[in-house]
DNA sequence: CGTCGGGTTGAACCTAGTCAAAGATAGTGG
DNA sequence: CCACTATCTTTGACTAGGTTCAACCCGACG
């Protein structure tokens, strides 16, 4: 696997180059936005224009159905793309708010078909883009169709440790932006079970928790409950963003 | 809307002409594939190569957990595009076999990413799918995690109606092709679950079942109970098949 | 200091799962 | 054509995992 090649955001290239397989933003299209706890990044309905890429902060992405239910759909942190469910439609069919203050970064859509349309790494980018998110939201219709609670913990906690130790953080220690509800909402729970759970795995010794803060001390143990039986998730993406908000792509 | 041109497959034009809004199939690069009660099409690692469009017949999509916990993740019919989880990562990451005898079209692959290139309207085209497959998945996960047993069913009865009746079927009369453990892994639920909630919508006077021959007699309360407010589904797109199995695309 | 959002914990309840048995249906081979 | 078998379906009795309702605690913030 070639070693990703990293870009800070003041050096990027400005579309003039010839080089199409890089990410088309200049400093000027490329803006960023900042959002303080709790505003919408975009809204069930909103005319569908631009993706966003966290750069740092979380959000959590949830979906409403016809009778007012909220289903969290998924937490984004630094390096995610938000928005990819607007582009079937022209229109959002999932609302994005944020947990913790944050910030993205704003790319136009339509620079980012541009860039598609010259660019066939720049198309195939965008497909599996596309594609892997079918496959996450998969994965979780998984656990919520077939798991039960603990096990559906387990696997989220794990998650997050993952998506964590890949931005270059630990792994074992990290804070969950979000209130019980909101995992809850996630993992198909109430947020008393989600309460429930948490302690009885700190009976356990799998883990401990103070509020938000988690520290994982039995991994095997937690790989065991979630049914997983390697460590490694099968084919993780190359994020685009490190810790650090700067973009990156590994062309070819 | 303007009405779709509807092309018979030995009419299709070939990648000759000039007009590349049209899929660009002609009679050798659309095969078709025969498929047997049972078959697989496609299976988890499969290395992906081709798209398939059903042309009749029914098909179901799993996924598989490591400890070997399978969730039916949907049901194709004609019009229905399969392989779609292939793009991300180049492996199948879903499996897909026919519940009934079934017909598909091929699609390989790298013709659809050709076309996506030489036209604007082919990629949105296949954006735009993929998009509205990751939002399919992501109102079935709001059902798996927000809705009751009942609730599910009729939807998923509702959904079943009304996919038949774009096609020109019946919307009220149907057979389900899958058993009822199928049924219960796609719901979230057990086969014994399944059975017992038919009988009890059917006491109840919202349906007649009969194996899996389904007759929906109250609409309204089969809404009701289903949580919809309105009868007709947001946004849906026009099928590229029709019930005949003919291709059919809309320009612009 | 009081209020408010979030978190924990307990007890009662209920939905859906599990286990078990028997009835239907379709496919197969004599 | 019919008997035999395998698969699918229905129904019942019992159980367990999660929800609901409620009380209480904690820390932040006006």
């Amino acid at each position: 696997m070639p070693a990703a090649k990293r870009l800070r955001r003041d050096d990027l290239p400005g579309l003039a180059g010839t080089d199409t397989d890089v990410l088309p933003v200049h400093r000027r299209a490329c803006s960023r936005r900042r959002l303080v706890r709790g505003e919408s990044l975009c809204t069930v309905g909103d005319s569908f224009r631009t993706l966003h890429v966290v750069s740092s902060g979380a959000l959590k992405g949830f979906v409403m159905s016809h009778n007012g239910a909220v289903q969290v759909t998924g937490f984004q942190i630094a390096g995610d793309i938000v928005g990819l469910d607007g582009i079937g439609t022209g229109l959002h069919q999932s609302g994005t708010v944020a947990l913790v203050d944050a910030e993205v970064f704003v790319l136009p859509f339509a620079l980012c078909e541009r860039w598609s349309q010259a660019s066939p790494y720049g198309q195939h980018l965008l497909m599996r883009t596309l594609a892997q998110e079918s496959i996450r939201i998969q994965r979780h219709m998984l656990a919520l169709g077939t798991m039960r609670a603990d096990q559906r913990m387990a696997l989220f906690l794990l998650d997050f440790s993952q998506r964590y130790e890949r931005l270059g953080l630990s792994r074992s220690s990290f804070v969950l932006g979000m209130p019980r509800q909101d995992i809850g909402s996630y993992l198909g729970l109430t947020l008393e079970t989600v309460s429930r759970l948490l302690s009885r795995l700190q009976r356990e010794g799998m883990l401990q928790v103070q509020g938000r803060s988690i520290d994982l001390l039995d991994f095997p143990a937690l790989w065991r409950l979630s049914g997983a039986l390697n460590p490694r998730r099968c084919m993780v993406l190359d994020p685009i963003v490190d810790a650090m908000g700067h973009l990156a792509v590994t062309p070819h």
